[in-house]
DNA sequence: TTACCTGCAAAGGGTTTGCACTTTG
DNA sequence: CAAAGTGCAAACCCTTTGCAGGTAA
């Protein structure tokens, strides 16, 4: 079985499984995530599976992974068009932002300087609306 | 002695020297590298006091970390106008790029969906001009 | 003296790897 | 069969932490 394969590799139960889950999610989850959730549907998949999965999958570019809480990795699905992410200092929450005009600048300014890009991540911390008002309300003393 | 303090705390010189040492570098170190240098002229210090050096540094705002190579954290002095980095896939070189448009248009999207932006990076990978060629070259068959 | 800071060594968390077994072409 | 993929556990790397000893206000 496994007829569909990606850049040469099979793909297997478990690496469709791991896709499968990034596609269903909306949010951006991190490598003992997905296993918890492909746990569920396969249960004797392990965690370095997940791992070499996820490094397969970005490397065919099917998945992104995302720095965003500095520490550990994030991944999602890749999708059409690009977006980035804003990540709120207080409340934790991640927006998804499309930014076209900051992607068109920096693409300027690459092709400025004869410099090829071929990813661009941007990423913003900050406080969202709630947190803005909470954190005036709760800093008075 | 140590009469200066960076927002109540001291400045020892275990973190005048991590200091001084990103002020001179030109290059973003990670810690083991800032650990080794500082290490030259205080030989008694030790990678935990480099990493709550750093810590407490990032927190005055007086030092960056950026994810550069995705695994572990570099750093760097604080500067003037802020800065990114363009990552070459090929060499690895670091390119520091101003891009003032993009953080314009970035402010406006931020200002726009009601999101108060502390922090803002931006890293962008790809090809510098050397490696373009010599990939076009090399990947010939 | 008290509060802050350091060094050391150990722990921690996320990720990778070696190896034997299984699955696929 | 050879090659690719997996599970398990151990190893790994970077980073943080507990604690006892030091340093400074």
């Amino acid at each position: 079985m496994d007829p569909l394969r990606i850049q040469g590799y099979r793909l297997t139960r478990q690496r469709r499984l791991v896709l499968e889950t990034l596609r269903d999610s909306q949010e951006h989850l991190d490598a003992a995530a997905v296993f918890e959730r492909v746990k569920a549907r396969e249960p004797r998949i392990s965690l370095a599976t997940v791992y070499r999965s996820l490094a397969l999958l970005k490397e065919t570019g099917l998945v992104l992974e995302d720095r965003l809480g500095e520490g550990h990795g994030h991944f999602e699905a890749a999708q059409a068009t690009p977006h980035y992410h804003f990540t709120c200092l207080g409340c934790g929450r991640v927006v998804e932002l499309q930014a076209p005009r900051a992607l068109e600048a920096v693409r300027e300014l690459c092709a400025a300087q004869g410099l090829q890009a071929t990813a661009i991540s941007l990423h913003i911390r900050g406080y969202c609306i709630q947190c803005q008002s909470a954190e005036t309300k709760g800093e008075q003393p």
